[in-house]
DNA sequence: ATGCCCGACCCCGTCGGA
């Protein structure tokens, strides 16, 4: 099983470049963030006619998170528990929450599609909202991991977030800046804490995800590395190969994101509980 | 060439992105 996950910066402004990757890379399941529309504004046909089912949750023109698929999803979840909210308080005192989390299940393996919240600045409200939202999604996932030991599982998406120094082109440019400060990377790997790993970097060691379209950073190769699929144990196991496609940032009307890519090994997957245990 | 920002909104300026 071939798995992506790409922020398309606009379904709508690129529907064509997208599924005509999903079809050329002949990928089963995409995880896509900031597909900035509604249900109603999805472009569903595209995706239908090249084969792919389609589950999102888009509220309004910001942030907005989708799988497309061409094997069956289920149990899909548009939140996880504990999310927190961001913006005025409802009549009820809650904040709004925001369209940025999707899980599905694909063939026992789960998958969420996320979009962590920017944080814009180092002092900015949207900043604590970021990691509070990631703290609470660490916690989620440990108690999803207590409860399902051995499904496979794998947060991928928009982190929003460069682990080390070199996944930034110039570390000075970045001072005093979201993204690489430390509290973000703490953030980062508590996950790592929990068990699970960015299953492409073993594989792909060196590499961005995001070019700015401003500057030339693209041509200069003044990229971030902030796009990553965080497998669980059972997860990790599984994975055979990893890409990023840098070629996805060129030609006419690119993201500014490119896919990254994983394929899995599910041939034994099933064997490890059942199988007996004959040479044991 | 990979080339000086783009998308969504609603009006042609502003917000958000990282």
């Amino acid at each position: 099983m071939r798995v992506a996950t790409w922020n398309v910066n606009s379904i709508r402004a690129r529907v064509g470049r997208v599924v005509d990757w999903l079809v050329r890379s002949d990928i089963d399941v995409l995880g896509m963030q900031e597909i900035k529309c509604k249900e109603s504004q999805f472009p569903f046909e595209a995706f239908h006619e090249a084969g792919y089912e389609v589950v999102l949750h888009g509220l309004n023109q910001w942030n907005g998170v989708a799988f497309a698929s061409r094997l069956p999803m289920h149990d899909v979840s548009n939140t996880f528990s504990g999310m927190p909210g961001f913006g005025k308080a409802q009549d009820d005192g809650s904040l709004p929450l925001e369209a940025r989390a999707l899980g599905v299940t694909v063939d026992d393996v789960r998958l969420w599609s996320l979009y962590v919240p920017n944080g814009r600045d180092l002092d900015n409200p949207h900043y604590l909202y970021k990691l509070a939202w990631l703290k609470e999604l660490a916690a989620e996932t440990r108690t999803w991991l207590a409860a399902h030991p051995s499904q496979p599982l794998a947060l991928m998406g928009d982190w929003n977030i460069a682990p080390f120094d070199t996944d930034v082109w110039d570390r000075s440019v970045f001072e005093g800046s979201t993204h690489v400060s430390e509290p973000e990377r703490a953030a980062f790997r508590a996950f790592e804490e929990l068990g699970l790993a960015d299953v492409v970097r073993p594989l792909v060691p060196t590499g961005y995800t995001y070019w700015d379209y401003k500057q030339l950073r693209f041509p200069r190769n003044e990229g971030m590395r902030i796009d990553f699929i965080m497998g669980s144990p059972a997860f990790q196991e599984l994975v055979t190969a990893a890409r990023i496609d840098r070629d996805e940032r060129k030609g006419d009307a690119p993201s500014d994101h490119v896919p990254v890519v994983v394929d899995l090994d599910l041939s034994t997957e099933e064997d490890d509980d059942d199988r007996p245990m004959i040479f044991g």
